[in-house]
RNA sequence: GGGCGCAUAACUCAGCGGUAGAGUGCGUCCUUCACACGGACGAAGUCGCAGGUUCAAUCCCUGCUGCGCCCACCA
């Protein structure tokens, strides 16, 4: 076809084919087409408003996509459920940023004039993702996003609510919480941090004893510390009870050296350790979690000494309103000043930061909302132990047991504006807490009283994102969706939400709607850069999937991964972590969104890294290039074809009977990959079966048919290569949803198909049809083949010259099937005429070498083309390398136990090969002696 | 302090109780009428180390080393 260029340009094709499927409707799930059919639904994980697409969401978008797009095809009623998250913490932060440009404060502002703000940025920029998500070839139903904040959904979140707190399932306690000073809200554990092996120091400082005994030498005694400022909260000094050293000091008091208060020295085993520091341990009950539990055992006061900000409060004295670092700094002097310092050790430790401000934590006690979690866990660990949910990879289950069976109460409230409001009311005359359905409460429930304030706070992010896959559908009203989505069937993610998110689905829909929300949870790795580190925008190693997509200099990339670096610097950073783009040029060209997708799918959903290689994506988009190629090729014979959607009845020719038998062991192991959740051997048969099979094999098989094969054989082939493309484009579809469209629509097709590949049925081993007989007939065929090449190669002998080939096998079956497919030997091996087919025989033509290929022996006229010393060589060295294998086997089969106790077909195997290799070795020796004659 | 994972060809990764695989890269040859984003042929691995189980171990078990991740309140 003259009118198609010789290359593939995804750039060009893609976009049209996705504005064709919005148009026709083939996302949509429940339409008329998918009525009465069973379902398949996938509840996307909710991109937060404020993200724009990263690798991580391309990949696990890509998962989802081929299993939505492989059911769909099978004829199920597909619902992928796109949605977004609101994303509390994010989105705040992002919104007072831009404020903060204006020179504003979101107090200066007011909660009311905030909140229309925050929802005037999510309608301009908050819809980003999506639109990326479909670049990537999303078919997800759009039309039923769904946002976590919808009047709708918000109404779920109450609800659910609501009940909890009915049912005594939410409460409200004074606890040491989790403080982010810079975003001055609480956090769940979940949502801290820890640092590992940060270096820091451990200060030594003393106290002095009040009343101390100075005969017995023991007037101070010094506490070890990594944060020396909150001695301003000490509340007691802890040494062990059997510690000797200390023994005198039980029961003494210690003199605070800035404040008007009297530190007991307490005695307590559970806190201390002997070995550590000066085994004496100040105890802060107000900012240490040790040190809290430690102040409940001895009922200790608990003095907050810090305010929201992290500044010092009044309790700080000479110290307050000092940020806490600061004032580390300021009490170290003031404690030297004193002479009360006792030196300091560099000391490796952890710190706790705030996942979303990287801030680091400062526990606080402080009233907070908290859901009771114990009870919900246990059925959600039953429904993972008895099957009802299944994990996949199954490495997780442990974890996912091990977080349930420990699982903590939840702190649910956030000091935040951007979320729901949490449905209480607080009477400002009795202190009763009113909580309600209804967003205005007129009178205390208790009471009476009407001076009612609604609490401030909101609720966590994954509060709402627990509900997703039943509130996206309707719930709490009993819709005709619910009934019908719910439960959806997969759920696949990252495993990095294990806990924030999956475990609590499970929890919340096993609670609410006595189901599980899914049946199976597939959990994809990390993408992480080619050397294996993380990507992050610190390190500069992020990859942008839109930049693989349409192609982008390195240059402009690492400006957007580093803006803050020096360009140079930038690049030498970029190259290291991507060590295969160093013979790329100026940048990656556009590899398409089919090449990235294919790429992704080609790595092991199992391994918890995947390091992305822009190499390999560029070898997937020369696959596109060989999809593009081999249709074009095709083309030419087949675009008159009428295929009739089933293959070819009783084909004759063996490379017919063989490409069918290969198709369908294909496209079985495509399907059964993607059932698997094992995308990369379903993507790597379809590889495997179109590049080697079709292309390298079947297409130069068929060239000689084409040229001069008798009508009937011409039939033959044209129709099996009309429906094994037709097949395996749909075959490929799912993994690359972009091309297999554009070349589906050029080709001939059975009449009665659906407008678009993506509702065309998906392929089964039925559209092939398997043939042992044909894939064993066909491998003496490219042996005969390869092994002509092969002499052909190994002397340099150019394809213009042609030689005279003689094949022999013993087996008649064999030399049948050589002798029919002389033409296609000929043509491919660039033999002179028709290869003589005979039986093996002691003699040699003159002038000629052999070589072994499996069951055939190939003897190839080499007089006038071969240097004897360089044939001498070649052969050689391969009878050394057979002579090795015959030496192990020999060995194997003489060992008695070997022949004992290896299973039948084992030894079977093992004798055959053995003969096999003799004979090779036999034939080679016989060659040998043919060297000799060449030159004559 | 617990738990999980990884270690296989130069690179990125599959795999498996029965003589090691893919893609990329590398070497040689070929512009043969789909594709040089191609074709043919080829080289390349002590399957991390040390033990054990077995007729047989890269695969199973134990220990070790290196790397990564998660959980956990050691000042």
């Amino acid at each position: 076809m003259e009118e198609l260029s010789t290359a593939y340009e995804p750039t060009q094709v893609e976009p049209r084919w996705y504005k064709y499927w919005l148009d026709l409707g083939v996302f949509k799930a429940g339409t008329e087409r998918s009525a009465g059919k069973p379902t398949y639904v996938i509840p996307m994980p909710p991109p937060n408003v404020t993200g724009s697409l990263h690798m991580g969401h391309a990949l696990g978008s890509t998962f989802q996509d081929v299993l939505i797009r492989h059911k769909r095809m099978q004829g199920y009623d597909a619902l992928w459920q796109p949605g977004i998250d609101h994303a509390g913490i994010s989105t705040q932060v992002v919104v007072e940023r831009l404020l903060k440009r204006e020179g504003k404060t979101r107090h200066e502002l007011g909660r009311e004039a905030f909140m229309k703000r925050v929802w005037e940025w999510k309608e301009q920029s908050g819809g980003r993702i999506s639109q990326q998500l479909q670049i990537i070839g999303c078919s997800a139903d759009w039309e039923r996003s769904r946002f976590t904040m919808d009047a709708e959904y918000s109404e779920a979140v109450r609800e659910c609510f609501v009940r909890l707190y009915e049912e005594g399932l939410i409460y409200r306690a004074t606890r040491l919480v989790n403080w982010d000073v810079e975003s001055q809200t609480v956090l769940s554990d979940l949502e801290v941090e820890i640092e590992e092996n940060v270096q820091g120091e451990l200060y030594e400082f003393a106290y002095q004893v009040i009343d101390a005994d100075a005969a017995a030498g023991a007037t101070e005694l010094v506490v070890a510390t990594t944060r020396p400022e909150t001695m301003l909260g000490d509340t007691a000094v802890a040494v062990h009870p059997d510690d000797p050293r200390y023994t005198h000091l039980h029961g003494k008091k210690l003199k605070h050296p800035f404040l008007s208060r009297e530190v007991p020295v307490i005695t307590d085993a559970v806190l201390v350790d002997m070995a550590f520091g000066t085994g004496a341990v100040k105890v802060t009950p107000a900012h240490d979690f040790n040190d809290f539990a430690t102040g409940k055992r001895h009922g200790l006061e608990e003095i907050n000494i810090f305010n929201l900000d992290g500044t010092m409060n009044a309790q700080g004295g000479e110290f307050a309103g000092l940020e806490r670092f600061k004032a580390r700094k300021a009490v170290k002097k003031r404690l030297a000043e004193l002479g009360l310092e006792r030196g300091s050790k560099p000391h490796k430790m952890t710190l706790p930061r705030s996942q979303r401000t990287a801030s680091i934590v400062e526990p606080m006690i402080s009233t907070q909302w908290f859901m009771k979690m114990a009870p919900l866990a246990e059925p959600a660990l039953q429904a993972v132990r008895d099957g009802r949910i299944q994990i996949v990879p199954e490495e997780w289950v442990k974890t996912y047991e091990y977080w349930l069976t420990n699982i903590q109460d939840w702190c649910i409230s956030r000091q935040l504006w951007w979320g729901h409001q949490i449905p209480a009311f607080h009477c400002q005359d009795c202190a009763h807490v009113t909580v309600s359905r209804q967003d205005k409460v007129d009178a205390c429930e208790k009471c009476g009283s009407q001076k009612l304030v609604r609490d401030p706070d909101v609720l966590d992010t994954w509060f709402s994102s627990q509900l997703w896959p039943f509130a996206t559908l309707g719930w709490p009203k009993k819709t005709p969706e619910l009934a019908r989505y719910y439960p959806a069937s997969d759920m696949e993610t990252g495993y990095d939400i294990i806990f924030f998110w999956v475990a609590r689905m499970i929890m919340m829909g096993l609670h609410f709607m006595g189901d599980v929300p899914f049946k199976r949870v597939l959990l994809h790795g990390m993408v992480v850069d080619e050397t294996g580190d993380k990507m992050s925008k610190v390190k500069g190693n992020t990859l942008d999937p839109l930049d693989l997509i349409h192609g982008a200099a390195f240059e402009d990339m690492v400006k957007k991964a580093l803006p803050d670096a020096p360009l140079a610097e930038a690049l030498t950073k970029f190259k290291k972590s991507y060590p295969s783009t160093a013979q790329m040029g100026k940048g990656f060209s556009a590899y398409g969104t089919d090449a990235l997708r294919m790429t992704l799918c080609s790595y092991s959903p199992q391994a918890k890294r995947i390091a992305l290689s822009p190499a390999r994506v560029d070898g997937y988009r020369k696959f596109c290039n060989k999809i593009y190629n081999a249709t074009r090729f095709s083309l030419t014979y087949i675009k008159d074809e009428k295929p009739t959607g089933k293959p070819p009845e009783s084909p004759k020719l063996l490379i017919n009977r063989w490409l069918l038998s290969r198709l369908s062991a294909a496209v079985t192991a495509s399907t059964a990959g993607i059932e698997e959740y094992r995308l990369d051997d379903g993507g790597k048969a379809l590889y495997a079966f179109f590049w080697d099979e079709l292309c390298n094999w079947f297409v130069e098989l068929s060239k000689p048919i084409f040229i001069d094969g008798s009508a009937e054989a011409q039939a033959e082939t044209r129709a099996t290569l009309a429906h094994s493309l037709e097949v395996v484009l749909r075959a490929l579809h799912p993994y690359m949803p972009f091309i297999t469209e554009e070349l589906w629509q050029l080709i001939p097709k059975p009449v009665g198909v659906p407008a678009s590949i993506a509702l065309a049925s998906y392929p089964t081993a039925a559209d092939g049809r398997p043939d042992a007989e044909a894939d064993r007939q066909m491998k003496w065929l490219t042996d005969a083949i390869s092994g002509a090449r092969a002499v052909r190669a190994e002397h340099g002998i150019a394809f213009a010259n042609r030689l005279s080939v003689e094949l022999r096998s013993a087996d008649p079956a064999a030399r049948q099937v050589l002798s029919d497919n002389s033409r296609m030997i000929q043509f491919l091996a660039s033999t002179d005429g028709a290869p003589v087919v005979a039986e093996p025989s002691a003699s040699r033509p003159r002038g000629s070498t052999l070589n072994v290929a499996g069951d055939v022996e190939v003897l190839v006229m080499l007089k006038g083309h071969i240097d004897p010393a360089k044939e001498k060589e070649r052969l050689e060295q391969r009878i050394k390398r057979v002579a090795k294998d015959v030496d192990v086997m020999e060995k194997r089969l003489a060992n008695q136990n070997f022949v004992a106790n290896a299973p039948p077909e084992v030894l079977t195997e093992a004798r055959a090969q053995l003969e096999s290799l003799k004979q090779q070795n036999q034939r080679l020796h016989e060659g040998l002696e043919l060297v000799k004659e060449l030159s004559e």
